[in-house]
RNA sequence: GGGCCCAUAGCUCAGUCGGUCAGAGCGGCCGGCUCAUAACCGGCUGGUCCCUGGUUCGAUCCCAGGUGGGCCUACCA
């Protein structure tokens, strides 16, 4: 009997592009759906936008566009970036749909009935400029603690104390800078602390009599929070706010946090009412007798997907959480995605140069079940997708049907005695991947299919069926079915990951029926004609993911990717000890870049046009070339020596000059002011 | 400030309820092969298992402290 099993991921905010971040979790949690149905479970992939929220108001009225039409725009462009990442969900569909309000308020009546809900006076920083509450990081200040200035009202990154806002020294409205006042407001919370004891037994080990999936770290750090007393809840945001009015509360939305996971059940909703299946059956199964409910999220959102979320669906008759996934987050080359550094790669950008393929494999191949963070390093990916799945993989399936296609007519025949070992072992590796992918372990389930992959590699080359004489060609026939079998097992094992590649050896051994963990170790009848080769994988060239670095840095420094740190340079001893005077006799001035072109014959070079505003153009050569390409440097506002006496170069005369830090030629980065500087100003 | 997690070969990772546990894949080097997508096969190379103490007959594995990295610290989404 196939369980019935809902399958969510976290729900991308409506604010921004998917990038790889976002990829990770997504092509996690794909792999698992996908696996889950080949293992004949009835599992569904619910999915949405999160579209509420002050940032999304705010960003909207920047652009001057409406939330709606914003959050459709997002919708549009993630449904397309995720689709087009082979992410097999049933539904994407959004929190700003009827189906996610009609339960937002059947869970707020809900609760409010059961004396879930009070009421009470807050006092927060309010901007009269923008008529606004403002959130903590919307207000500016100096931290309380160490005085450094322009910090968050939440915490400090400078020395790291979390704070009130309204502690902040001398605050600002992040937006427009008003000084914000106190003033009061109702909100609505929800005590927690009566959810205690069905917080306890949700959370409970299984050896405790739990019923829920939770990693151990992941039970040992919500068990903190119950422990530590569980405070109230606001859940409610005073307008202007984007998201759902609180029914019987005039003036007041839920605030976003409310009805974000209230999404998963709003687009299951949908789905449903779209495709004729028994809603009530998945969301309305308190004691889960048949529906299985598996969230995947990223550390980040352990607090809300473990104690609120599942205190508002059991206070509200929901089906509660039987299993909660968390995932470590994504870095690049070992260090958290910069933008300057063109490491945030947007998932179209990806999508520009390479398949998706390639990125699902290298995630998944390094997937487990722990919290670990996973990390892109751009060399190791190129070599160990083309090691894997191309030169392992791939070429077993080529080398072996090709065979049979040009010399044995396409036709397979019995697998031969010696191989018996060989195909027991690859048996018993198949027989283990699916408990591996239903515990996330789609690292190992992988290896096993390497390991496949090797052992048949071997096999053929040892019994090198290309020596065998004309009168030896059945034995040459059986010693490549082996490898034609093993292409199958392993495209079995590879179907959740790469469902493109399954179906490419689906078709091309023309198998009577798809692949699946169940059959895909069955031998191929002998006498079966297989089809022609259909190419697998392309080796990655590694000047696409070079490309892909380029195409996302914003800021545009040219130098290859992670800027190889040369190893420990000794440091410049400083300069001879001067006074203030030597200083002012270098005079130092705000220059906005109108050009920027290489020079033709140099190397280094950059030929720049620059306006000192008042003091008028000049023309600067700078030793930039190799960090910096000549457009990204337009429009940016720099630091020029000013009153350097001009120096006539082979290209030129160069009237000043930028500047610029950097170890070496291709490690430079210039000195830049923000927007507010004026071109001609005195630096001092 | 408090808490949690992580730290093993050049790279990516396994592993040890403390006793041949120092491993795999990739890379590199050497050799073989030629059916195959310069692929495949073999051999070799390669690590003070982050540091310092402690417990123990014995610690990479347990404990304490430290260093480095990540995350959380509840009205940030």
């Amino acid at each position: 009997m196939a369980k019935q099993v809902l399958v969510t991921a976290a729900l991308p905010y409506a604010n921004g592009s998917i990038h790889l971040g976002h990829l990770l979790e997504a092509i996690q949690t794909d792999v698992y759906v996908r696996a889950r149905r080949l293992m004949g479970d009835d599992c569904v992939f619910m999915w949405a936008d999160d579209t509420h929220g002050t940032p999304i108001e705010l960003r909207a009225r920047r652009e001057g566009i409406t939330p709606e039409q914003l959050i459709a725009r997002a919708w549009d462009e993630h449904r397309r970036d995720y689709g087009d990442f082979d992410i097999g969900y049933d539904i994407f569909h959004t929190t700003h749909s009827d189906e996610t309000r009609e339960h937002a308020e059947a869970i707020f009546a809900a609760m409010k009935a059961k004396g879930d809900i009070v009421s009470r006076d807050v006092e927060q920083l309010y901007c009269p400029k923008d008529a606004m509450f403002l959130p903590d990081r919307f207000v500016k200040g100096s931290c309380p603690k160490c005085k450094s200035p322009d910090q968050y009202g939440d915490s400090c990154e400078v020395c790291g104390s979390t704070y009130a806002p309204v502690e902040l020294g001398n605050p600002h409205c992040s937006i427009c800078g008003t000084v914000p006042e106190l003033r009061r407001s109702e909100h609505l919370f929800v005590p927690l602390s009566r959810h205690e004891a069905v917080l306890r037994a949700w959370l409970a080990a299984p050896e405790q009599g739990g019923r829920t999936e939770l990693q151990p770290a992941v039970r040992n750090y919500v068990m903190e929070w119950v422990e530590g007393g569980l405070r109230d809840w606001d859940i409610s945001r005073d307008p202007p706010y984007f998201g759902f009015a609180i029914p019987g509360h005039p003036g007041k939305f839920f605030y976003v946090w409310f009805d974000a996971p209230v999404g998963y059940i709003g687009a299951t909703q949908k789905w449903c009412r779209d495709v004729g299946r028994d809603f009530a059956s998945y969301w309305r199964d308190p004691d889960r007798a048949r529906t299985e409910l598996v969230h995947v999220i990223g550390k980040d959102i352990v607090y809300f997907h473990c104690l609120f979320w599942p205190a508002m669906l059991q206070a509200a008759g929901y089906t509660t959480p039987s299993r909660v996934h968390v995932h470590g987050w994504l870095t690049v080359g070992g260090e958290k995605m910069s933008k300057t550094r063109g490491t945030f790669v947007l998932a179209r950008t990806y999508l520009d140069h390479l398949p998706p393929d390639f990125l699902r494999y290298y995630f998944a191949a390094k997937l487990g079940a722990t919290q670990e963070d996973i990390d892109l390093n751009l060399d190791d990916f190129v070599l160990r997708c083309n090691a894997d799945l191309v030169k392992k993989a791939a070429n077993l399936a080529s080398r072996c049907c090709k065979f049979v296609a040009s010399r044995l007519g396409g036709t397979l025949g019995a697998l031969p005695d010696d191989a018996q070992t060989l195909v027991a072992t690859a048996r018993a590796r198949l027989a283990e991947v699916g408990g591996h992918y239903l515990a996330f372990e789609s690292a190992k389930a992988l290896r096993l299919a390497m390991q496949i992959a090797e052992d048949a590699n071997l096999y053929v080359t040892e019994q090198a069926p290309w020596k065998l004489g004309p009168d030896q060609a059945e034995r040459a026939r059986a010693v490549c079915s082996v490898g034609v079998w093993a292409t199958a097992v392993i495209a079995a094992i590879l179907k959740p990951v790469l469902p493109r590649w399954a179906a490419a050896v689906e078709r091309m051994l023309r198998l009577p029926a798809p692949l699946d963990f169940a059959n895909g170790g069955a031998a191929l009848p002998s006498g079966h004609v297989i089809g022609d080769y259909e190419t697998l994988a392309e080796p990655i060239d590694p000047a696409k993911v070079a490309a892909i670095v380029e195409a996302s840095k914003e800021s545009t420094p040219v130098s290859t990717s992670a800027p190889a740190p040369t190893p420990a340079a000794p440091p410049e001893p400083l300069q001879p000890e001067t006074t203030i005077d030597d200083f002012a006799k270098v005079d130092l001035r705000v220059a906005k870049v109108l050009t920027a072109a290489k020079v033709e014959g140099a190397d280094k070079l950059l030929c720049l046009q620059l306006d000192l505003g008042p003091l008028g153009q000049r023309t600067v050569f700078s030793g930039i070339a190799k960090s910096y390409a000549p457009e990204a440097l337009v429009g940016k506002h720099v630091v020029v020596y000013a009153n350097l006496k001009p120096r006539k170069m082979r290209f030129g005369t160069s009237e000043g000059m930028i500047l610029a830090a950097g170890a070496s030629d291709d490690a430079v980065t210039v000195l830049e002011l923000d927007g507010r500087s004026v071109p001609g100003t005195r630096i001092s």
